[in-house]
DNA sequence: TCTGGGGTCCTAGGACCC
DNA sequence: TCTGGGGTCCTAGGACCC
């Protein structure tokens, strides 16, 4: 028995059904909840975004504007020459009304709730269920389907049918549209979901895995990015077929273990099961000046406001850290990062702004039009997450039982004991 | 195209230990 | 005293994902 390969989307004995889903232009779609006269309109969600501002980025366009050239990520600045807001084009006699759209700010707090009555469905319907983002998740569903050709499941629907009940399911009860893939791997899960969007319903059989990628771009396969994919090219490498045939050694030697893993991807090796996400590794909060700044009192300002953050979001999560960084952006777009580890996991706010503003003063000079605080090494006490939140985790979702704190951790019980009375 | 915010994992070099 | 190898931890940066 070799577990590796037991899971293997074209060869594999053990044949998991693994279902993705994936709300259509999530953020997009809440707003449309809540607002329903934007049904049909372009309309773009953008963070760092405020009414009547310019600056900020896209989060999510919608199909409509789109059309326009409006693409995720894209600065509003850019979003707006191509797209110019309902209300400018009201007041300016240059511009069609028709050819304009609607602007809205993110509000992670409000699409969150909308994502939470998406999950409760999913997990309702699958037996795991890893929750990757607020609009996206992976369903083991091997157990509750059958493929089209399998007669042996008694009362299982097809993977198709399921899908299909699923996605009504959502629409109705929440509202918003899904996109489903369903394959015998998550990686071909995922490429399944984004294949036929929107309202995408795509079903990728076993032993298919392979040909279904063979004619898909690169970056079509999950963890091929620009870099990557543009580097590929220049291997003519152009296809996830070229990449499923591609020489191992190339490969590994290009890219590492990532190398190895994508031509695995893109023939239709993917040994991972469905699991439920597990407890942070880190925790961040970011965020950007309206203009690049050299401002020293600035700078700790937004330092200190961050650390806050971040202390108090580890706070309520029951999580120490042992190391707390920062994070530097500096024209044009130069990321820098500076951390520092503590002899012993602690869980104090006013040492997180203490070490940040310390490891800020490097930049004491640089413009800067970003800043970042970050708390990493984190372990989780058992105490605390159980006994706030209720431990059973089948119901609550989000906080499941406390893992052990890392293998790491655990050769170390003797002095983080120690540590942790000094610190806190 | 001049760029938001929150994450994960990998790599490489240096320090340090045995 | 310059000669070997192995392992771990830490930091910084990079690629990628949503």
């Amino acid at each position: 028995m070799t577990p590796e390969f037991e899971t293997f989307g074209d060869s594999g004995t053990r044949r998991q059904v693994v279902c993705h889903v994936d709300i259509d232009c999530f953020y997009a779609a809440c707003e449309r909840l809540r607002e329903p006269a934007l049904r049909g309109e372009p309309l773009v969600v953008g963070m760092g975004y405020e009414p009547g501002e310019t600056h900020g980025a896209v989060a999510t366009a919608s199909y409509e504007a789109r059309e326009y050239g409006v693409e995720s990520a894209m600065g509003i600045e850019e979003a707006l020459d191509r797209l110019p807001r309902k209300v400018d084009a009201a007041a300016d006699p240059d511009f069609d009304v028709d050819e304009a759209g609607y602007y809205r700010p993110v509000d992670l707090e409000y699409y969150e709730s909308v994502g939470r009555e998406v999950k409760e469905i999913l997990h309702d319907r699958a037996d795991v269920v890893r929750e990757v983002s607020v609009d996206e998740a992976y369903l083991d569903v091997t157990d509750r389907v059958c493929w089209s050709g399998e007669s042996e499941g008694e009362d299982r629907p097809t993977v198709r049918a399921f899908a299909r009940d699923l996605k009504a399911t959502v629409e109705q009860a929440v509202g918003v549209v899904a996109s489903v893939g369903v394959a015998p791997t998550m990686s071909a899960a995922k490429v399944a979901s984004d294949a036929d969007k929107p309202d995408g319903l795509v079903v990728v059989e076993p032993g298919e895995v392979r040909t279904f990628f063979a004619d898909l771009p690169v970056e079509a396969v999950h963890n091929v990015g620009p870099v990557t994919a543009r580097e590929l090219r220049a291997m003519d490498v152009e296809t996830a077929g070229d990449l499923a045939a591609a020489d191992p050694e190339i490969l590994a030697d290009r890219f590492g273990e990532r190398g190895l893993t994508i031509r695995r991807f893109a023939r239709g090796e993917d040994p991972r099961e469905v699991e439920p996400v597990g407890d942070p590794k880190s925790l961040s909060r970011e965020s950007a000046f309206t203009e690049a700044t050299t401002d020293t009192a600035t700078k700790r300002d937004r330092v200190r406001n961050l650390a806050a953050d971040v202390a108090e979001r580890a706070r309520r999560k029951g999580a120490l850290y042992r190391t707390i960084g920062i994070k530097v952006v500096t024209p044009p777009f130069d990321v820098h990062t500076r951390a520092r580890s503590l002899p012993g996991p602690v869980e104090d706010g006013d040492l997180v702004a203490e070490t940040a503003l310390d490891l800020l003063e490097e930049f004491e000079d640089a413009e800067v039009r970003k800043l970042g605080v970050r708390v990493s090494n984190l372990s989780f006490t058992e105490g605390d997450q159980a006994s706030l939140s209720g431990f059973d985790g089948a119901s609550s979702g989000s906080d499941r039982p406390v893992e052990r704190s890392g293998e790491r951790a655990d050769d170390r019980d003797g002095w983080i004991q120690t540590t942790l009375g000094e610190f806190t």
